[in-house]
DNA sequence: CACCAGGCAAGTA
DNA sequence: TACTTGCATGGT
């Protein structure tokens, strides 16, 4: 009894890559700060943005519901379209002070889907940062679909290119067993995946993939 | 020099 | 609904 795709693909990564350890955050706060500023962004600068904050004490809810939306772009400028993020992380701000009286934890403990939909009401929060923040600060068992994983199993056939995020979200939910540490793995592992070898060096030999597969023509 | 990176919202047809 | 465009820095 063979098991399944999703399966395999995890486990081939695993083998190959091994544990991720995501995210790579100090805080909950740090991670929902992080999924926001890494938007369309290098997670390299990124932690240029994210250094500032530490180094300006400015990352906590305290600190970031005070501080100006001007000085907090200036800080988060290495990170790419700082006007916009300090904008974005300010609406969060805003968010979890009106729902949640600016309690991180209480807001954590929210229903999975019910803090899904109030989320996405926050104006600079789409699906994906959304189900980064549930399943990485929250620990909620959401899995997370990137551009990645998008392009690596659309390669292979498993989705379509042009399926909705809850559409192939929902195919991996269904393979895979509800499991916190599997969905964080598995979305670490393809990104680490994507970074090192499939972009650089697509069907190379050593790609832990390659026997799972027989790759499509055209690329 | 061009191109891309752990997206999202707003505008157009 | 399905495209297109603006947002912006820093690395290759």
């Amino acid at each position: 009894m063979r098991e399944n795709i999703f399966y395999e693909i995890y486990h081939a990564l695993y083998g190959f890559y091994g544990p991720q350890f995501w995210w790579p955050a100090e805080t909950q706060l740090e991670v929902i700060v992080g999924a926001i500023l890494t938007q369309n962004t290098a997670w390299k600068n990124v932690e240029k943005a994210i250094s500032n904050l530490k180094r300006h004490s400015v990352l906590s809810v305290e600190t970031l519901s005070e501080i100006d939306e001007g000085e907090l772009a200036a800080m988060i400028r290495p990170s790419g379209y700082y006007n916009l993020k300090a904008g974005r992380l300010k609406n969060f701000i805003v968010f979890l002070a009106d729902n949640y009286a600016l309690s991180l934890p209480d807001m954590l403990k929210q229903n999975a889907a019910r803090l899904r939909e109030q989320l996405l009401g926050v104006k600079g929060l789409g699906e994906e940062t959304v189900d980064s923040i549930l399943l990485y600060a929250a620990g909620k068992p959401v899995f997370v679909v990137d551009t990645y994983t998008r392009r690596i199993f659309s390669r292979h056939g498993l989705v379509e290119p042009g399926d909705s995020y809850r559409n192939i979200q929902s195919k991996f939910m269904k393979n895979l067993k509800s499991e916190i540490k599997l969905y964080n793995e598995y979305h670490a592992l393809i990104v680490s995946h994507a970074k090192t070898m499939c972009t650089k060096q697509p069907r190379c030999k050593e790609c832990p993939l390659r026997s799972l597969f027989k790759i499509k023509k055209g690329e």
